[in-house]
DNA sequence: CTGTATGTTCAGAACATACAGAACATACAG
DNA sequence: CTGTATGTTCTGTATGTTCTGAACATACAG
């Protein structure tokens, strides 16, 4: 068993999710899922990662929020067991799935009303400014529904794409 | 001057900052600068959203880093005042550009090290699983580098893009 | 039942971040 | 020069987040 790269991957995607905003922890526990590509339950988890086990409990709760993850259970063990999602683009959909409506649809929401208010107003505030936002808004939001209405075609799509050098 | 629809953006901007990992003065004053579009001096930015001086200074830095914003001299007057990016998209790239820099770049290249190492190695990882998220983030890679190649072409690409009832 | 294994939630400690105000730096006017 | 206007950096405090260990809940074996 190769631990050394096993934390080197792990400590990348943990300092990849603080840059996207998740939890250190909780991003470290993914990464050893993916990583390991087997199902742990929580014990393991807190020996191998050397965290406390409610640490451990709230972050698998948080992945599991994100449909990342799912418990897997081993005949003849009472232990719950997780693994991770077994397809990189299935996950990454899930999440997009999930930080769209958390995150850009509110947003949307909002800059939409007030988009259509500034247009009544008696103004001073720059409404084409505005009205550019909330287009360039609307092409994430189309960007997302058209990938996570074809997921399989997206997925096609990409590996068209020329490998770097 | 219509107040309270600037507060209404202002405050959704700060709102999209803080979920994207962006400090919520830094976002608001951002989105002050976006609203307005007019340039601002420093104590104008602090009587309107009522934070310190410090604070707006730093702010202003932070945008400054990201090319979001520009410095703007008005004859007659010792102040600095500042202006964001007029162009949208192009104030979008500015961030893009910068993101994958700090923040994508570093990671693809601990993941290729690691995913290198791991085909030499004794394994007991999940060598596939690792190639899988290499390639995935390699396609992000080749994305932003299209996009940021070829920016006037993404403009266009975007306006095609079918707009949601 | 009862005791043990397993998992979750809670409360406070440790840590990190954000912010205001003070101190400092710079540059210009007179 | 000197003093004032303008901006930046520093420092301590307040606020928020993350993490641990303990308390609590649940479920199963015997």
């Amino acid at each position: 068993m190769n631990e050394e790269l096993i934390n080197q991957f792990v400590e990348t995607w943990g300092t990849m999710g603080s840059a996207w905003g998740v939890n250190n922890s909780v991003a470290r526990v993914h990464g050893l899922l993916i990583i390991t590509d087997r199902p742990w339950c929580i014990d393991e988890i807190v020996e191998r990662l050397q965290i406390s086990k409610s640490n451990v409990s709230t972050s698998l709760k948080e992945l599991r929020s994100w449909n990342v993850i799912r418990k897997v259970f081993l005949p003849g063990d009472r232990r719950e067991f997780y693994a991770c999602e077994p397809d990189a683009w299935e996950m990454l959909f899930n999440i997009m799935r999930q930080r769209k409506q958390r995150e850009l649809d509110p947003i949307l929401a909002s800059i939409s009303l007030t988009c259509e208010q500034a247009k009544k107003a008696p103004s001073g505030i720059a409404v084409d400014r505005l009205a550019q936002m909330k287009q360039m808004l609307d092409v994430f939001d189309n960007l997302a529904r058209l990938a996570l209405k074809s997921e399989a075609q997206v997925k096609a799509l990409v590996s068209l794409l020329p490998n770097r050098k």
